[in-house]
DNA sequence: AGGGAAGTTCCATTATGTGAAACCCGGTTT
DNA sequence: AAACCGGGTTTCACATAATGGAACTTCCCT
C-alpha cells in the first residue's frame, strides 16, 4: 500500500500495457515491450495475448509487431459520441470559427492535462483527428488554466499537484503561487488567455463551457498568432464565445438527459 | 473450460462491461447495467469503479451515470492513427471521391463484421466520426463480401459461421452457399458490388485493399442509389478504385515498416 | 414513521493471476 | 555438426486478487 501511482487490479496493469503500445505510436515486437514495462516476460506475454484476443490489440503476422486493435477504434467511435462534448458542439464551434475567422479548440479535462477533443482551422476544414485525441499541459494554455480556475477546491489541488510548472516559454506560469493568482483572476474575470505561455507566438483567448448548475464540463478558445493580432482584439470576442460556450452547454443539458429521471408528477 | 463465447480472464470481463456502457450509447445508471450484465451485483460494481479509476468510464455525479470515459478518446486517437488505415488513405479516399462524384467508404473486418473506418460524403465534408467506427454485416455490403473474398480458408471458415443471412432485401444472399458462389465471383473479377443486398437502393461497387504480399488490409467502395445510376455505371469507376486501392496499399507498406528489420548489409 | 429500491461495503472462499525457470525453434557462430 | 543465442512460448507451485452472498446505508416515495 506504498504507491498510489500503479493501479493495483489485474485490469489496471492490462490497461497499462495497453497505453504503452499506444504510446509507441506504431505496431511493436514483443521484445521491446518487454523493454519498456515493469512486468516480467511472461506476465507481459499473457497480458499482451489476453488484449490480441479481447481485440484491443492486433497482431501483425507478418511483421510480428502488435498495434493498437479495431475494437478500440469501435469503441472510440461510442466514446467520442458519448463522453464528450465534441459531437454536440460541433455545429457551434463551426459557426464560432467561420464568425471569428480563427481556429477554435474544445477542450476538457483528463487527469491533470487538456485533451483536445475537437478543432476547427480557421480556413481548411481540415480532418479532426488530426488534433483531436492530442494532450497538452493545463497551467500553461488557455483553455488548460480556463478549467482548473473552474474546478473544486480538493480535486484542483490534486491537479496542481501533477503540473510540471516546465517554463516553456518567457511568459510560462512557472510556480503554484503564480497559477493560483491567474486563476483567481479566470474567477473574477470569466474567461482567460494564454500569453505565449506554452509556444512562443501562440495565443489565445478561452471560455469555459459549464452545466446551467456550474459544473464544469470543457472549455473553448479561440486561438491564433502574435503575427497576425493580439490578446485585445482577441478579447472582443469574448461575447461570441460565452454565447457559444452558452449554446453548447444548453444543447448538452438537454440531450444528456431526455427524460430519464423525471422529478415526479407524471 | 466449456463455453469459449465469453472470455475467461478477470481483463475480458471488465471490457465487456466497458462494450455494455459503450452499446448504450449514453451514460447509464448502474441499475440499467446491472439488468444488462450477467455479473452479480457486487462483482459488477467493482468493475465499473475499477474501469472508472482507470479513466476508461466516467462518472456522471449530477446524473448518477456512467458513460465511456476519456481516456478512451486519446486511445481512440492512437488506435486510429496506427492501427488503422484511415490516416493514410484519407487523402485518397477524397481524391476518389471528388473524381467520381460519390460517397466512398474505407471498410476493415472486425471479427466477424465490417467495421467503417472512414468514409468521405458527395458533397460535404462531413466529420468523420458521424459515420466511422460504425459496424455492419459482412455478408450482404459490399466491403464485406470483398474482404471476405480475400480471407484465407480457416478464417474464412470462422467467419462464415457467424453470419446471420438475415435477409434485409430481396436480392440479400441468404445462405453459406450462396456467398461461397459470389466470393468467388469476386475472386475471378477482382472486386465486388452490393446489389441493394443490405438496403434496398443502396448499390456500391467495392475493391479490396492488399498488401504488396496479398494480405487483406481492407476494402474501398463507391456508393450511391439507384436513383441516381446503377451498377454499370459504377462499374467504370473500377479502374480508378483499384488505382486507389493500390495507392492506399504502397502507402501503407512504406509508413507501416519504416526502416525496421532491415535485411541484413548495413 | 415505514417500505422499497438503488448504491455501497464486508469477508470467507477460491478462482486467477503471477513469474522463475524451462523449453522451443530458427538463425548464427565455433 | 555441435554449441550457442535470443526472441518467443509454455509450465507449474504459489499467493494475490477476484468473487458474490449477505448485510448495511442512503435516499426517495408513500
Amino acid at each position: 500500500m506504498s504507491d498510489a501511482s500503479s493501479s493495483a487490479g489485474t485490469v489496471g496493469k492490462a490497461l497499462e500495457v495497453l497505453d504503452l503500445v499506444a504510446a509507441q505510436g506504431r505496431p511493436v515486437r514483443f521484445a521491446e515491450l518487454q523493454g519498456l514495462s515493469r512486468f516480467p516476460k511472461a506476465t507481459l506475454y499473457r497480458f499482451v495475448q489476453t488484449l490480441t484476443n479481447e481485440g484491443m490489440l492486433c497482431f501483425d503476422p507478418d511483421r510480428q509487431t502488435y498495434g493498437l486493435g479495431i475494437r478500440l477504434v469501435r469503441l472510440a467511435h461510442n466514446a467520442w459520441e458519448q463522453s464528450s462534448l465534441a459531437p454536440i458542439a460541433r455545429r457551434h464551434i463551426e459557426a464560432l470559427s467561420a464568425q471569428v475567422g480563427e481556429t477554435v479548440h474544445l477542450a476538457q479535462l483528463d487527469h491533470a492535462q487538456v485533451l483536445y477533443v475537437d478543432k476547427v482551422n480557421a480556413r481548411e476544414p481540415l480532418p479532426m483527428y488530426s488534433q483531436a485525441g492530442k494532450v497538452g499541459p493545463a497551467y500553461c494554455t488557455g483553455v488548460g488554466k480556463v478549467m482548473l480556475a473552474y474546478l473544486d477546491d480538493e480535486p484542483l489541488q490534486r491537479v496542481i499537484e501533477q503540473q510540471s510548472f516546465h517554463p516553456f516559454t518567457a511568459t510560462t506560469l512557472s510556480s503554484e503561487a503564480a497559477l493560483r493568482e491567474e486563476l483567481s483572476a479566470i474567477r473574477a474575470r470569466g474567461y482567460g488567455f494564454d500569453r505565449e505561455e506554452h509556444e512562443p507566438g501562440i495565443i489565445c483567448v478561452a471560455h469555459p463551457v459549464l452545466t446551467p448548475q456550474g459544473r464544469l464540463l470543457g472549455a473553448l478558445s479561440v486561438t491564433s498568432s502574435t503575427r497576425r493580432t493580439d490578446l485585445t482584439a482577441l478579447e472582443t470576442f469574448v461575447p461570441i464565445i460565452r454565447q457559444t460556450a452558452h449554446a453548447i452547454s444548453d444543447e448538452a443539458a438537454q440531450w444528456r438527459f431526455p427524460d430519464t429521471n423525471q422529478p415526479k408528477g407524471s
